[in-house]
DNA sequence: GCCGGCTTGTGCAAATTTGCACAAGGAGAC
DNA sequence: GTCTCCTTGTGCAAATTTGCACAAGCCGGC
């Protein structure tokens, strides 16, 4: 199953944003989009979604659009988002505790399952449904539940570190907030959420 | 000053990465930094580094790299983080208050200037050190303050109509929590941190 | 003053990404 | 059944983005 080569990444970082919105649509009991009505719920070409979708299978109907259902259920396969991922949550403070409280996780597929910290003063406290836990105890932890995706929420001096260990636990997907670029592995991904660069993207224009 | 034909946005949306990474390499003692160390760190080619920058002037200096220091003040200049910018939070939950006590924005230029909420029940109470306010003062607090940039913090059934509120205040930047596209019109711009889109781009390839 | 070692800025080519435009095909009206 | 309307999937061209590779240039050592 060699996807990289077959599905450029662009496309497949568009993937979530479609699902996203067909699951808009089907709030408000369509059970029918075409590519247009679509690109204009999202300020997207008609043209780019019926090619972006096209890659994966031919769902649509013409004369009518795409069924919402049958390419909701579609996409979630290919992003493998058809089941729950468990997700372990490193350092609680006020955003960690934020996440940790956060519904939408739950409601699109993951669910924090861990939450560790290493200052002594919050171990042992709650964070959402959940009890802080020693950050010695994380690689054990994380390695025996087969924990695949992380969420550091740490200052940014302590995330490269966390990083490391993230990946030695077995790791294969970080979700960073800290204002930092990680350095790992080439088979380990990362995504940034660093709210002061897109901040900062948008101030150029101003 | 017309900038955006003549600076790709690709380009611009590079440029606040280089900024943290300087600060981080100014930070350690780094007076002076190559392309080619700068790329490691970010795990970016030398050569695009080096055309992203040269768009802007010639600040590098064959045979050393560039300063440090003087390239920092360029890109702020650049990025219009020159100065500091006031920001209107709107949506005061555990993300709202997160968002209101970091301490990331005001170190790198952003102020959160005002806080509002439209449950009778915040409206009245503390987030970080701002009194949070009703949003039917929104209008003409943001306006006569001039602000210009906008956080929605809100479920994602009230964005769209703080969006349009923002908006109509003079709000030319937003950046949206929520997960959910906004509409707004041309001249505004909007970045998007729904945090369970990049967990989705990630499990695509888990 | 001259040389060797690095690093920039950039012309050009390659690769990627987007968008146009249309043939093919399904659905409903009559 | 036939006709009309609408939308998909895609070949092709255009536009954008990346990367190579090298001339030009600065620095420190001798």
């Amino acid at each position: 199953m060699a996807k990289k080569p077959e599905i450029p990444h662009v496309v497949v970082s568009r993937l979530p944003i479609y699902l996203r919105a067909l699951e808009h649509a089907r709030q408000e009991g369509l059970t029918c989009i075409s590519s247009q009505e679509l690109g204009e719920r999202l300020s997207i070409s008609s043209a780019q979604i019926r090619k972006d979708l096209s890659m994966f299978g031919e769902y649509g109907k013409q004369g009518r659009g795409y069924p919402v259902d049958a390419l909701i259920h579609a996409l979630r396969q290919h992003l493998h988002v058809d089941r729950v991922w468990d997700v372990v949550l490193v350092g609680v403070g006020d955003l960690g505790h934020a996440l940790a409280r956060y519904k939408g996780f739950a409601e699109r597929g993951f669910r924090i399952a861990m939450a560790f910290d290493k200052d002594p003063a919050k171990i042992g406290t709650t964070a959402g449904d959940l009890t802080v836990e020693d950050i010695r105890l994380l690689a054990r932890r994380v390695q025996e539940a087969g924990i695949k995706i992380g969420m550091i929420a740490t200052p940014a001096a302590a995330a490269q570190e966390v990083a490391n260990l993230l990946v030695f636990a077995g790791v294969r997907a970080i979700l960073n907030y800290a204002p930092i670029h990680l350095t790992v592995p080439n088979d380990v991904r990362v995504e940034y959420l660093d709210p002061v660069i897109p901040l900062q993207r948008m101030t150029y224009y101003l």
